[in-house]
DNA sequence: GCATTACTGAAACACTCGTGTCAGTGGAGG
DNA sequence: CCTCCACTGACACGAGTGTTTCAGTAATGC
């Protein structure tokens, strides 16, 4: 049950990890740079943990949200890729893809399971967006899958090239 | 002209950030792993970002060997996944990703451009096994993108989840 | 009015960090 | 022999880390 001030504190907070990345964020510039105190910051989130999982879920809440809007016809992969490519979503990729590599590499902490449920969370949707039929067979578990890891792959392209067009060109195929 | 002993620990360090991660390494824990001290690591490679850069160039020499007893012939697909798909080289690939996620976050420092590198360096390879009559068309830069797309996006969802058959059968398609 | 609660400020603690200083080794070449 | 040079050890410096302690303030509920 977060205070108003915490949910305040946490936006601000969140808005700046977007920018500054996640993975060596340290208390004292990120307090200065909210307007609050490494006291306080401690205080809502207990611990320099605590407020690293409260922005991955944070961020993980705008993941959710999207896949939540995205709807279940054919032609979700377009959609996603439509949402994926935008570059005002460049920040929250960016950082998503920080929490997912660091979440592989340091298995525990506040970044445990990140990619194991991000994973999850996409393959849901994409099995949501399946003809009945196959949503249950061998072949659109693989179909799926497949398509994952076109979008993803996409995106690692996107964010390093920025080369929009190609990309795009890669995806509708 | 790396001296015998620069090469020595330099394999020793690879060996060591290869199970303990590129981005939060340490000199002192590093040193006292690999037998060695803060000094002379810093006597050897001149400074912890050379330390870092000479790391990443090693790991590069790794992608860079398999990208070239790869072959041209039709299958490139299949045999660039046999590759990263090999228990063995999941350290490696690990902090492939996480060299790659860092020089998005952090465009300067030691990390810089190795995002982008890795995408042209790929990207060539795939190139090169193209038939040589859509090589140079807009429908063949499309296609390698693509498959470029799917391996990476495979090998994201295989790094989180090591569920092999799955990605497998997403792979082949 | 009063006590409880939510929040905030200042300062310190016990680290770890990368790096610099100063002093040596040990062996190879003249 | 003696000089040069690659390499190494011990230690300190200044800055930055997460966290704690102790002290408040302002508003809320009884």
């Amino acid at each position: 049950m977060p205070s108003a001030r915490e949910t305040e504190l946490l936006e601000a907070a969140y808005r700046y990890v977007l920018t500054h990345g996640l993975a060596d964020v340290s208390l004292r510039p990120l307090a200065a740079a909210i307007g609050s105190s490494t006291r306080v910051l401690l205080y809502l989130f207990e611990s320099k943990d605590g407020l690293v999982r409260a922005l991955l879920a944070r961020a993980r809440a705008d993941e959710l949200a999207l896949l939540d809007g995205i709807g279940t016809g054919p032609g979700v992969v377009e959609r996603l890729w439509e949402w994926l490519s935008a570059p005002t979503h460049r920040p929250l990729l960016t950082l998503w893809l920080e929490a997912y590599a660091r979440s592989l590499v340091e298995p525990d902490g506040p970044w445990a399971g990140f990619a194991r449920a991000t994973v999850e969370d996409w393959l849901e949707v994409l099995r949501a967006a399946q003809p009945e039929d196959v949503r249950d067979t061998a072949e659109g578990l693989a179909a799926r899958t497949r398509e994952l890891a076109l979008l993803r792959g996409a995106l690692l392209d996107l964010l390093a090239t920025g080369e929009a067009e190609r990309v795009l060109s890669a995806v509708r195929g």
